[in-house]
DNA sequence: TATTGTTATACTCTATAACTATA
DNA sequence: TATAGTTATAGAGTATAACAATA
């Protein structure tokens, strides 16, 4: 086997995607745990505050991991006062999960840091950028 | 406090490259243990095939880990045969790594995995897109 | 029988701290 | 003292399987 002559190969698309998630994430997160949290807690509380989910399962989906997985998230947010989960007397399986007042002002601490992040990220690009980004990227899922 | 007015508000896209990396990430773990792989070795026998990194030191950069978090990964490779590590005499501090013949095959294997995962992928983008969408995300990391 | 959620358990990836051995 | 790597330990996030309660 010899070696290829023409332009040096490409890094494939999906992994520079995951080292550019990979990078933003980190970042992230250090943003987060500079005001207390952290990823998967701001995933679940901001599914909570657009109030769609009406059971932990549609939470579950919405925040992208198993039922088991999003129990043993709310236990410890639970433990830390964030979130109260009471049995919907209408069907009695189903837990509804609300945010405590304790949740509501972690809610807005993560928020503000999400909103500054997102806008620093932002500079530099115009809307038309942006949105060509988010399009070349969301037909990648397709 | 009222609802805002206007265009509903859109998701960060720091969030939104989270989400996609994520789905992107698992149909490629999905692919590549279809041939007895993962991301890490992947990326680690990538790494050693590029002839780059001449220490761990420098192969833990390459793959974005801590060194401890290497040997871990190394120790795994090692046992099943796909790597060897062996000092190098000049200064006797250093582990060389390198692929085994079983290493190899299994690195070939990967390699059509991922060359046919990224086809895949590409496919529906013009070369221009794909261009644009690698220099949009490269300026979020600057 | 199907659905909702919990419990028990374990895996993977990652990390830090303390260490050995070399230089 | 500094560098390369290992060991010991732990934590975060995730998952599956078996289960209980309810419908």
């Amino acid at each position: 086997m010899s070696t290829q002559p023409g332009p040096p190969r490409q890094e494939p698309i999906g992994l520079y995607i995951q080292r550019v998630a990979k990078e933003l994430n980190r970042a992230f997160e250090v943003e987060l745990s500079a005001v207390g949290g952290n990823v998967p807690t701001w995933l679940i509380l901001v599914s909570l505050k657009s109030g769609k989910p009406e059971t932990q399962r549609q939470l579950a989906d919405a925040v992208g991991i198993r039922g088991a997985t999003l129990t043993h998230h709310l236990e410890g947010l639970e433990r830390n006062g964030l979130v109260a989960r009471e049995r919907d007397p209408n069907n009695r399986r189903v837990q509804k999960v609300a945010l405590t007042d304790a949740g509501e002002e972690a809610f807005q601490r993560m928020f503000k840091t999400v909103v500054a992040f997102d806008s620093q990220l932002r500079d530099g690009f115009t809307d038309k950028e942006l949105e060509t980004l988010r399009k070349l990227l969301g037909r990648l899922t397709e």
